[in-house]
DNA sequence: CGGAGGATTGATGCTGTTCAAGCGTAGTGG
DNA sequence: CCACTACGCTTGAACAGCATCAATCCTCCG
């Protein structure tokens, strides 16, 4: 996985990797702030949970498994996924520090998870988080706020399934993992891609082919610089008007 | 909108309307099983509810309008959609009776909803609605459970957008549909379509030509049978192996 | 009867897919 | 140190599925 490493590449692209924070305890600490739960809502989540440790491509859980536990991601990324039985794949999304996984509670997953990298997450047995929701209304409705906000989301992606370009798909990609990147505190400009090419493909119902294509493309146009394991937004300007909703 | 209305068609088809009960009455009373509230937390629910009425067309709420209610649907039908700057569409859903919408209580509603159709539906004052809600976590969880179930479609939708052709889409929507009718005790075989092909593109991620073409061709290999205003599912097996997860 | 709106059908074209070959880099082992 | 392999990515050529453009049909309704 050499383009994941994004080593620092001694010629053209003058590219610092990200401060790379082993934070290693499990904690909530780095709930982003879009999704950050006040502090005494974390600390009466925090007794409740265990840290659970991936490497590359091990499985958080899978599709229509009994969801036993609700996870919070701390460190590396993971993506979500639902496959039909020919094998045709679907990615529904991407999880990076902060993240809530299953929170929606039902009793079993709707997709599976697996680690891009590795990854460190929180785990909750989901029972006794129930059991504790019911005492804390106010944590409750915030939950259900975030659960609210990933349902946007989703209506982000059908609409971007159902009716956007291969280019707009692209540049829409970049710029909402440029927004996530900043919430959680991370490069604005340049952009840490963990997943492969497939993995975008399958995200964005295109082939790898038009993935690899549309990203070359924008880069001899000079809207993006390609850099080993990520991408760089060089215009931005161009790229907000083709993710504009 | 004469195709909408499902007359009793006197010759080929032996088709008859589904019963046209008018309910009138601003309560939760037709809630879907799936989604069905115990008796006593519709009973909390009922003192905050406010009948509203509308004709086809009208719009019960626009995308990133701040949400001031939540919503029940207690007849007729709507569709959700969102709207890009060039007109482009994605219908991302129907609402039917029992259905709840505004549910995720975000500060604005994420999509836009108009009646297909002579629409009657429940207004929740929303600041009222979440107070209430935190006294009765029993009944926050249970909503917070819909909005789960209402994000697992939303990714069944990700798959077919992303990954499934027309023929597939298609027969995906006809048999959803038909288990949502079955749901809330509509006939599961004629299915009454309240929405134009239009409608239907615009959900499906195709054009009107498509889905008029796809539907011919279901027909004419007996898979279906166009009936005005709406489709009598003829070979459920066809139809449930092109719709296979 | 005539118009309006939706639906259907046909001809043609384009965007993205499929199939196939080649490239670049990392890792391995002689 | 370098050949060899593996794997992901890129690029090209041909193709296909769905879109686009356009005409016609159907039904309702004034």
């Amino acid at each position: 996985m050499s383009t994941h490493s994004l080593p620092v590449s001694p010629g053209i692209h003058p590219y610092r990797p990200p401060a790379y924070r082993p934070d290693g305890v499990g904690t909530l600490r780095r709930v982003s702030s879009a999704t950050a739960l006040p502090l005494a809502e974390r600390d009466a989540l925090e007794p409740l949970s265990r840290r659970v440790a991936l490497d590359q491509k091990q499985t958080l859980y899978g599709q229509d498994e009994p969801a036993a536990s609700v996870y919070n991601v701390t460190s590396g990324a993971l993506r979500l996924y639902r496959i039909l039985t020919d094998g045709r794949r679907q990615v529904t999304g991407f999880a990076f520090p902060g993240d809530f996984l299953g929170l929606s509670m039902l009793d079993r997953f709707s997709v599976s998870a697996d680690a891009l990298g590795p990854v460190t997450a929180c785990r909750f047995e989901r029972l006794a988080f129930m059991d504790l929701l019911r005492g804390q209304p106010g944590l409750m409705m915030h939950l259900h706020a975030i659960t609210g906000q990933e349902l946007s989301r989703a209506k982000d992606m059908m609409m971007l399934l159902g009716r956007r370009t291969a280019e707009e798909r692209i540049a829409t990609f970049l710029t909402g993992l440029q927004a996530r990147y900043v919430r959680i505190g991370r490069s604005a400009v340049t952009l840490e891609l963990p997943m492969g090419r497939l993995d975008i493909a399958d995200h964005l119902g295109l082939t790898i082919e038009t993935v690899s294509r549309t990203l070359s493309r924008l880069d001899r146009d000079g809207a993006i610089l390609i850099v080993p394991g990520g991408v760089r937004l060089i215009d931005q300007g161009r790229l907000d008007r083709l993710s504009a909703q």
